[in-house]
DNA sequence: CGTGTTTGACCCGCGC
DNA sequence: GCGCGGGTCAAACACG
């Protein structure tokens, strides 16, 4: 795996500083030191979020490989300390015009369904990314000596899913994957949308 | 009693 | 076709 993993510290309760909950996402510029979208744009951030992976050949694709288009999608108010933004979803066909060899019917089928992972640094079991999961498995992989579980969205009719698993080389270190997008808005984005202050459970 | 989790069984795609 | 591995189902269970 060559793909540099995105660092971040949790070590709160409570809200985690990073989370990203399907396309929809929040950053929280008080923990990960950005300002403002500009900022967050500016930084070296997409080079280390994770997409594409292929559970068969262990391959991450990053974000920077298929050039997302970003847009904001509300700026932050005064004292909120939260950023929201869209990323498009991955283009298959960009991957192949590169002569991407080895991409599988899999990996173009999620594609299609856009599927997002990042690796995060917590001692967290789970992180609090707005939404509300139903866990519907726990796996033993052959990949990892840890497990993985498997989550579904509680919201009827919406299909996202996502796997979470701590890093088989490195346990300090949390693996989120999500697979599709909501069909609704989390609770947090409603919250942030409209409060002028974010209180971080200590 | 309602809601969420656990866990073994089952399903299915893929490689050989 | 078969076996393996990952993903899903669903009944049983836990808990407030």
């Amino acid at each position: 795996m060559n793909s540099t993993f995105l660092e971040t510290n949790i070590t709160q309760t409570g809200n985690p500083s990073f989370t990203f909950p399907n396309l929809y996402s929040h950053i929280m510029t008080q923990d990960c030191g950005f300002n403002n979208f500009q900022d967050f744009e500016s930084s070296n951030f997409l080079d280390h979020l994770l997409v594409d992976y292929s559970p068969t050949n262990n391959r991450f694709s990053t974000l920077s490989e298929i050039t997302p288009i970003m847009q904001e999608t509300n700026s932050t108010n005064s004292g909120s300390c939260a950023t929201s933004f869209y990323v498009t979803p991955p283009n298959i066909n960009h991957l192949k015009e590169k002569n991407q060899v080895g991409i599988t019917n899999k990996e173009v089928k999620m594609n299609k369904r856009h599927v997002i992972a990042f690796r995060t640094k917590t001692q967290l079991e789970i992180l609090d990314d707005g939404y509300k999961w139903r866990k519907y498995g726990k796996k033993k992989v052959k990949s990892n000596t840890n497990l993985r579980n498997y989550y579904k969205c509680s919201i009827g009719g919406c299909k996202i899913k996502k796997k979470v698993e701590r890093d088989g080389h490195d346990s300090r270190y949390l693996i989120t994957t999500y697979e599709g997008r909501h069909n609704h808005e989390s609770n947090s984005s409603i919250i942030y949308n409209h409060e002028m202050t974010i209180e971080f459970p200590q």
